[in-house]
DNA sequence: GTGGTCTAGACCACG
DNA sequence: GTGGTCTAGACCACC
């Protein structure tokens, strides 16, 4: 479920607050479905349970999951969060875009882009 | 011409780099075209010389500038830098708008982001 | 009567103590008043005996509770109790003025959130 | 400038957290002053580094300091954030003041709290 | 068993 | 010298 990239530079607590965020926000990982445990996962990773409670305690102040001392740390998926992440790629994305348009980049480039990335979902 | 942000998690001298990377790409600096030195550099941003230094080395890895001891730095703009950049970014472009299919985004809203983006060179 | 609040970050057992002290000292529960059982709340809470049998016995210790063996819990509300338990919160409130006064917090805006909580005895 | 209460049960970090958040949002600490490094305030404390690290970590997070890599850690004063923790205090309170009418304080009580620590101001 | 905090000590990148 | 990350191992409270 979890993979990390050592040859990635940002840190691997990173790492995996990414990619449960992705997990979650994408709907792979259910509303109150329960996340694996910290010791459980550092071993699965093989890395120290510290990061792995570092990611989860940023994932906990983030909204996205409700840790329970002695119980676990379940998925705390709601609407308004959607919301505010979605409006936030976006803001993102046209930050990426203006930066395309600088770089000399044609419309029609991005175009074919959005419908290759799009076209997929139709598969 | 170059602000630091320091709120930017970035180290220093990477915050430098993009921003002459993005001031050559996008025509601003026209080929040949003198930098600032070093040191009058590092004394307007009050910053170490060595960050600058620093920046421009990695700057003239990468190709788009070039240094000549006793003269200075110039920007050395060729074609082939320009079209692996923007393929770069095309890369990245879609890394993103996968991203967003994945988070429930609608097509339409990108194809509103890009309009909006493009119809500003129209302006 | 008692709701635990999962997202509360203080244990369970906490939680539950300060609901029913405050339940007893508000005049909510009765003096000699009986409590749910120790196995009935657990189950209508969905949480462990245990956790419930902690409570208890807190409350018990406390002096706000009398736990007959083979009856059952009974509320226990005595004089004294109520004016320790009443000159402890105003110390609270004492804590909390002084640090509202070195945030810069003016007299005025005290004053009224003091006449709109009391203000509401009177509707 | 910073004294750790062992007999809190609140985590060291914690502690720390609020320690300095007062002395920003009291004016003791001002804007742009810079803050003992991690390391440094580790040994005056005898703790481990990590403690003081999270306890930077987390302010910055909040807004109350701004942390550069190789320079150190900063006050960061702004009226905004000022605002918005008045409120949360006033918010408190206003929860406090609600417990302390349920359990039968009265008014007067209350304000003569409330003059008692205002009056201190005067002297 | 679970999460949460802390220590000790190491390494890295930055300025 | 600065902050930032990570590991190893420990202890605690909670359920």
């Amino acid at each position: 479920m979890i993979v990390i990239d050592y040859s990635d530079k940002r840190p691997i607590y990173e790492q995996i607050i990414e990619r449960f965020r992705n997990l979650i926000l994408s709907g792979v990982l259910e509303d109150n479905e329960k996340l694996p445990s910290v010791r459980a996962l550092a071993i699965e990773l093989s890395i120290n349970p510290n990061t792995i409670q570092r990611a989860y305690s940023e994932l906990e102040r983030e909204g996205f999951i409700c840790s329970v001392k002695g119980k676990g740390n379940f998925v705390n998926l709601n609407k308004s969060l959607m919301e505010v992440e979605q409006s936030r790629m976006l803001q993102e994305l046209k930050t990426h875009l203006k930066k395309c348009k600088d770089f000399g980049i044609d419309v029609s480039q991005i175009e074919d882009c959005v419908k290759e990335t799009f076209e997929e979902v139709t598969r």
